[in-house]
Order: structure tokens, then sequence, then C-alpha cells
DNA sequence: CTTGTATATGAAATCGATTTCATAAAGGCG
DNA sequence: CGCCTTTATGAAATCGATTTCATATACAAG
């Protein structure tokens, strides 16, 4: 292993002070001309790269941010993590990605290992199930997505969110626009998005006249394991014409169902969109959200927080768009 | 900010030195029983987490590794990143993801970013236009994945790859077998697995003894700017009754001009498969290539590599699967 | 009672940077 | 020519851990 080259040779090399060697780096109006460039050369000469770990070690800033999402798999999430990734590298930030799995104890986890990197913040799309966060992460800044925080510290902190509520409403009555005549739910019931999406479907339903039926709501586990049973209960007992999904993962197994089934008539809905929705033999009523710009809002609400930890928590929601197909 | 607890202050709670508490988490056979029990109530009591900072300054290890690829959003990788973040994670790794989108300035900038970081090692998609890695990452272990290292140094490093050959062959054989008659390819011409995908296709044509004419092939650019372009006219002029495309970006977009010029027969092929690939209208031929598995093994090499520096080379080719639809 | 060997602990060096404080040289001014 | 202010630089402390080396105590053996 050829070792790393360190300040000291760099010092060693140009004749100077190791003092000065970092002042050539950070403040070069206070070195002389012929001293600056004695020490660049060095620096060519011997390819010196000044060690992040040393620097983040003296200055109490790693550059280095944690995102912690469910699961990467998951387009919306990936769409997400992009956005913030581009936004970070723009500013010289680097992101550690985590993936909870809706695991609080993973979320957990993962919290504890960012702060034990000294992350200069976290970005959080929270299972939902942890009280406290303040004293998890100990006055590290941190900005939720996509789900709200709850526990006593939920209005501490910083949020970009979607109108989960307006969202769903207008994907139902879409459906129903286009003449469905029952209309099933199948959501996820996640933090706070499964509420408040469940919340704007059955509004739809009122405003419509339509009767809520709790038997036409089906409460899907994350992990997806049984949302095919659970739609095919809906589609067969209920015969509804229109299945509202919850969330992409959702909808995929609720196609597989179809397809399996050789289901050819169901209107369909999802919160979420994804380009391949566009080639699929159902026209899908889809609520597309805005997941890069989140990303890149969700990044830049931190690192305005770093700048000015004392200023007001903001509450950003973002517009979602209804796309009929 | 409630400054963070230090050794310093646990050594102080307990009434011994830090040299001590450092052996309570390390060595704490060389402590007695009550020594150990003052220093970790002390612990519990001032809520104590060592610095990973501090630690990987010691050790000279960072428990980190990046992942340089072409871009998350591309599920390919998505599914790939997975795999290397859950190998990780159960190691007590955090990942650092970096996209170049094809740009071989990126690439090296993060590539920089990660020795800087001092990062144990590195995953590479490489844009593979680097000619000298070993320059840039000064004796880090690299694995590459997916695609081939070119250059002098190539033979240094350790792959995990697969046989873009074979599989391309089958694709385009399974095509033939379907009955195309004319079979056209657009592949994106990204390092190396472009070319190989092509030969595969070529030696296709030539066992089912079709004519290989050039302009029934187009090379797309990455960012697949052009992509519908390329295809319309491939459609249009050649008149081919299937086409073969070289990763899912380009089926993607393959599929928006069929959809936007109502061409309701068309036999596709792709290389990489896609969940979503089975309920749209057209049974795509796919090559399964097993990413999640990709990730974990490079994973693995990765270890083995730093565990063991100077055990030979390995190049590992995993194996893909054919998906008739 | 002395010597030798475990056992338990601490002082200090180290990792690679940055920053404060002190100092030396150079230049300006009356 | 002496005094004061810039300008340029270095020595040493610091960030928070780990590890080496030395030392002190306890206990066993002779």
């Amino acid at each position: 292993m050829s070792k790393q080259v360190t300040i000291k040779q760099i010092a060693q090399y140009a004749g100077v002070s190791e003092a000065t060697v970092s002042r050539v780096l950070n403040q070069p109006e206070l070195v002389s001309k012929q001293t600056i460039q004695k020490v660049k050369d060095g620096m060519d000469e011997l390819q010196y790269r000044p060690s992040a770990l040393a620097q983040s070690m003296r200055n109490h800033t790693t550059k280095t941010i944690g995102v912690v999402i469910s699961n990467v798999l998951n387009p919306f999430f990936t769409t997400l993590v992009r956005g913030i990734e581009d936004a970070a590298t723009k500013r010289g930030y680097s992101v550690i990605v985590c993936n909870t799995d809706e695991n609080p104890d993973k979320e957990q986890r993962y919290i504890n290992m960012l702060v034990d990197h000294q992350a200069d913040g976290i970005i959080l799309a929270s299972t939902g199930n942890h009280a406290n966060y303040h004293s998890m992460v100990n006055d590290m800044p941190l900005v939720f997505i996509d789900r709200m925080p709850q526990g006593k510290d939920a209005n501490l902190y910083d949020t970009v969110l979607v109108d989960n509520e307006k969202g769903s409403f207008n994907a139902a009555d879409a459906l129903i626009k286009q003449g469905a005549t029952r209309v099933n739910a199948i959501v996820s019931p996640v933090a706070t998005t499964g509420t408040e999406r469940l919340n704007g479907f059955r509004k739809a339903l009122t405003a419509h006249d339509f009767p809520i039926r709790e038997q036409d709501i089906a409460l899907d586990d994350y992990l997806g394991q049984h949302t095919a049973e659970l739609a095919l209960n809906l589609i067969q007992t209920n015969q509804c014409d229109a299945l509202f999904c919850g969330n992409n993962v959702i909808l995929m197994n609720v196609l597989k169902v179809l397809k399996e089934w050789q289901i050819g008539d169901m209107k369909l809905a999802v919160f979420d969109d994804q380009p391949w929705f566009d080639f699929v033999q159902y026209p899908i009523i889809s609520v597309d959200q805005p997941a890069y710009l989140i990303g890149t809002k969700a990044f830049i609400t931190l690192m305005d927080r770093l700048a000015n930890p004392d200023r007001p928590v903001t509450h950003d929601i973002v517009r979602t768009k209804l796309v009929i197909r």
C-alpha cells in the first residue's frame, strides 16, 4: 500500500510548516506568492489530496448527509433519492442512502449510524414509530419527507410533503366521472400517508353521494405479501368495477391478479405515477408526485437549516398532478 | 448545539483514563469487572456513542464503500445498488452512491471524492474512458461490475459481469424462432456492454442464415435523446418485424414510438428484465440479469479483496435467464 | 521476605488536518 | 534613525478516538 500523502510531506517538500500548507489551501491571501508556488508544486509533484476525514475531524462538518427511506427499489424513492443526490453533489455533499423496509428498528439503527458518522443532517421518510427524534439525533438537523413526523417532537422539524388527501380525492373523483359504479380501495397503512390517502378517497365517494362501505376498503401490509389476495377478494366479493391503489407497489400486485384471472374490465387509479403506466392495457389514472423535486427541495431545506439553525420551521407541500389515460 | 459526548467525559465520569474506556469497548478482557461496570454506567448515563470519524482516523478504515454507477433511476442499477447495500449493511458498512450519467468527468470527480473520504473500496460500473485506474485510486480496492474495465490496468481488478453475448444471442434467437423475418437492433454503445450485446445479436442472425445489414443496427446515445427517432427510422425504412433493444431504457423509448404511431405488430426483445414487462400488450422477450445478485457478489468480492489484498484477481460471470412471454 | 509473574491501569504518541498565538522581517512615517 | 504597522511564517493545541509502553499492585513460588 503506497501510503497516503499528507500535509506534512508537502510541508517538507516545500520547506515550510504544515500551517503554511494548510493556508495555501484555505486562506491563500495570507501567503506570499513564491511560497504558494512552492507548495503547489509540491502538491502536484506528490499528488496531494487532503484527507476529508482529518478535515471533518477538525471542522466538525463531514459534508455528508443521510437519506433514510423505506426502499430504493420503489421508483418513487429512487427518483427522490436522485433529486437529493444531484442537489447534494452540486454543493459538494455526499449522500448515504439507507433502506428501512418500513422496519422501525432498522430506521433506528440507521439513524444511530448516521449520528455516529456525524452526518451534517438527515432527510427522513420515517416509519413514524419513534416518539422522540430529538433525543435520537441530538440536535442534528432533520428534514421529513413523504410522511409527516409523529410524536411529541413532530413540530420541531421541517417537512416537504405532498397533499395526499387532495391527490387521492382527484383520483377517486376521476374514476367516478369515468363511470365507475362501485369503487374499492387498497392502501398501505404506512405512517401518515395511508390514512390521508384514504381520507381523500372517502371524501370523493361522499362528494358523489356514494356510500362508504368498510368492506370496500382493504389495508395492505407494506411488504405486499397479501396484496394479491386482498385484491382478488375485493374484486370477487364486491364486484367492484374500479380500484384505487394507494401506491405503485400495490398497483403492480393488482395488475398481476388481473392478468392471472384474465379480468379485462377494471378501472384503475393509483397514487404515484410511473412512465410504464402508458403501456399497460388498462387506462391507468395516476397521481403524479414530483419525486425529484421533493428531493431537491428537501436538500435545500436542509441546507437552509444548517445555515440558519434558528430560523422558523418550514412546511412545504408540493403539488401533485392528476394523469388521466 | 448540545455538544457531543466524548471518551474524555466518560473517563472523567468513571474516574478512569481514556485508555481504559477505549479498552472497555475494544478489549474488555483487559479490564476488571468493576471498572467495566463503572464505565458502562457512564456510557449509559451520558448516552455515549464513539465518533466513527475519530475511529476512522486512527484505524485507517472508514467502513464505507463507494458505488459508482451511471444512474440509479435505471432499475437495473437500482436493484444492483440494493443488493450491495443489503450486503454492506450486514457487515457494518455504509454505502455512498454516485451517478455518473455516463460522463467520464463526473466519474473521475466521484472517484476522487471517494479517495478523499478514504472509502475502503469502490464498486464501479465505469464509463470505460479512464486509462489508468490505479493512479486514480492509489491502491484502493476496486471491483468492476456490469462493464469490463479497459485500459492498461484492466487486468489488475476483480470483476463481476454477465455474459452479454450469450444473453443477446438467446434473445435474438428467440425472436427468430418466434417467426421474425427481419430483426433490427438498437443498442447503446456504452463501455463494453454495447459491443458484446451486438456481437451476440449478430451471431444469432448468422446462426439462422440471416444476412447482417448494417442499416438494421442503430447506435443509441446513452441519454436516449434520439432513440425514438432511430427506432422510427428502423421501423419505417426497414419494415422490420422484430426489434432487439440493448437495455430497458431503449425499450421504454421504443414502446413510446410504437404507441404514438399505433404500431400494433412488433416482436420485441430487450436486454434486462423488469416486472412491468408482464403487463405490456406486446409479449416482450427479455434477458433477465440477476442485478441484486451482482450487487451482493460485488460486495463480497470487495470484502475478500480487503481481507486478502494479494490474492489473485477473480472474474465472476453470472448467468442470465431468457424470459419468453 | 524476596523475587517473579500476572493483572489493571494511565501517560503520551498518533492519525492528518486547522487555527490561534507569537514572532520575525519588512515597510511606512515623522 | 527609531517606532509602529503590515506581512509572512511557524510552534503548538486541538478534534476524538486507539495503542504502545511503562508502572503499580497483587499474588504465587522459592
